[in-house]
RNA sequence: GCUCCCUUCGUCUAUCGGUUAGGACGCCAGAUUUUCAUUCUGGAAAGAGGGGUUCGAUUCCCCUAGGGAGUACCA
């Protein structure tokens, strides 16, 4: 079934601009690009498109990292600042220039304006058409700034093959001469992608429909540059629950985001890459899986929405899956960025102890950190309103009895615990719940937790025994 | 305005001309249970509208409507 490895290895990129964090849109498009690398023995590369110097940030460039690191999306080799390339954008142009396929431009922003306002008043495409294009060098001015356009096809159309949107064609008449070197000989993004994936030996330009006629202005540049031009794949864009654009009110949070609300890199990607990509009717999978799985034909073409209720179930499976240690540390970890570390030895020891019970029961690390909350606060404990309600009097009465049998228990391990209490409920002629629920809300100060039987042995004999005295009096 | 893309349960999706239109989340009901979860059963829930093509359309074509993207000396 697995299509035949084309003999050139496949070389796919993320090119995010540092202006902000990671967004959730950009960490997917990422997610695609690392996962058709792996899945084919290929690279996957990360270049940093920091050419606005004005917007670009240092911060923004780590923060991009970062974000990327938690995800676990490894890249191949350095990043590529694409800033740093200046030289290379300018040869290519030069290059243009020389064999005919762009010219110097003359025009001011006034007049390039003006005539766009009139085509626009006539009804036809805005694209400018420079007076300049058909010029030799007797005409040029001196002195005067010029900026270097793409001398691009006038007629026929351009074609873009794209692997998940299909074949795409446009009139040559859609695409203007786009500027290739501003007046200050700085190169445009235009440009500056299309030199940059051909360098970086770029087979798989995988990113946001956005993108869509960018790359049949691209194909332009590629094609009087006699360069190939990459397999494209344009994936549709993310967009929040009520579907428009996915704003910050929504899901494009960055990644530190979705690590602070609790959720694991292995779940987000569970869900990120489940987002417009489908294999029949896997819902739940691993990243190995995922990577095996991957291709860009199965994207599909509408745009997803992005949604928390799920995303939360299915990072409620993984955690049930996942090791205890693994939980441990993610736990630990969000509890120190909560400025809340977890430093007492005994405590970390019950809550890597009690993880099994607390696994399954959350759906976040967030939410499995408040239920080890019987954990982490030291006695005496601040009943909740339904555990107090729990503590009648007669319950009071009952649990004191039950302290003083437990008081002699010798095994203190959940098995003999829930004999020993199952023993005594049925002396006292009550239900189990009858007795285990005063013993929770004693225990841990709430009326829902892991089973009592694992509380009381993760707590340990002294510590249980305490918190059920401090409820006695 | 112009160009391009999209449209199956509320949401994410499967289906590659013939299915009782499948799965998942969420929702409802039930079972299990020391609480809460988990787990397990069952249920309600969809092809935007209109034309074609065809023996037969969710599936192919056209139109309409709705949504999205692009249209910069931003990236």
């Amino acid at each position: 079934m697995t299509a035949p490895t084309p003999t050139p290895p496949i070389v796919t990129r993320f090119a995010p601009s540092p202006t902000g964090f990671l967004h959730i849109g950009g960490a997917r498009t990422a997610l695609f690009n690392w996962l058709y690398a792996r899945g084919r023995g290929g690279k996957f590369l990360l270049r940093i498109e920091d050419t606005d110097r004005a917007r670009s940030t240092p911060e923004a460039t780590e923060a991009i990292f970062e974000g990327l690191r938690w995800l676990g999306l490894d890249w191949d080799g350095e990043a590529v600042s694409q800033f740093e390339r200046v030289q290379r954008h300018q040869s290519a142009a030069f290059a243009l220039l020389e064999n005919g396929n762009a010219y110097r431009c003359y025009a001011t922003q006034e007049e390039i304006a003006a005539a766009r306002e009139a085509a626009k008043a006539a009804g036809r495409p805005p694209a400018f058409q420079s007076p300049w294009r058909d010029k030799g060098e007797a005409d040029w001015p001196t002195d005067a700034p010029y900026t270097i356009r793409l001398k691009a096809p006038r007629e026929g159309e351009i074609v873009v093959m794209d692997e998940v949107q299909g074949e795409v064609r446009f009139a040559a008449s859609q695409i203007d001469d786009l500027i290739l070197l501003r007046s200050d000989m700085t190169p445009t993004y235009m440009l500056a992608v299309v030199v940059d994936d051909h360098e970086m030996g770029v087979t798989h330009v995988i990113r946001g429909d956005d993108h869509l006629t960018n790359a049949a202005r691209q194909t332009a540049i590629y094609n009087g540059l006699k360069w190939d031009v990459p397999v494209f794949a344009h994936i549709p864009l993310i967009h929040g629950p009520d579907g428009a654009k996915l704003s910050k009110r929504h899901g494009a949070l960055g990644a530190h985001a979705y690590r602070e609300m609790g959720y694991l890199p292995e779940a987000m990607r569970n869900y990120l890459a489940r987002l417009g990509w489908a294999h029949g009717d896997d819902e739940f999978f691993t990243t190995d899986q995922a990577i095996e799985w991957f291709d860009l034909p199965q994207v599909g073409k509408s745009a997803a929405r992005f949604d928390f209720v799920k995303l939360e179930n299915l990072n409620g499976q993984h955690m049930r899956v996942a090791d205890d240690a693994i939980l441990f540390a993610a736990a630990t970890e969000l509890a120190e960025t909560q400025g809340q570390p977890i430093t007492d030895k005994t405590k970390r020891d019950q809550l890597l102890q009690a993880m099994p019970g607390l696994k399954t029961r959350a759906k976040t690390i967030a939410e499995l950190l408040d239920s080890a909350y019987y954990i982490l606060t030291d006695r005496p404990l601040d009943l909740d309103e339904k555990s107090a309600k729990l503590l009648s009097d007669e319950a009071r009465k009952l649990l004191s009895r039950l302290t003083e049998r437990l008081r002699n228990a010798t095994e203190w391990n959940a098995e003999a615990l829930e004999e020993n209490i199952r023993t005594f409920a049925e002396e006292e002629d009550l239900k189990l719940g009858k007795v285990a629920q005063p013993m929770r809300a004693a225990l841990t100060g709430r009326a829902t937790s892991p089973g009592v039987f694992d509380v009381l042995a993760t707590l340990g004999k002294t510590e249980s025994l305490a918190r059920l005295s401090d409820q006695m009096t």
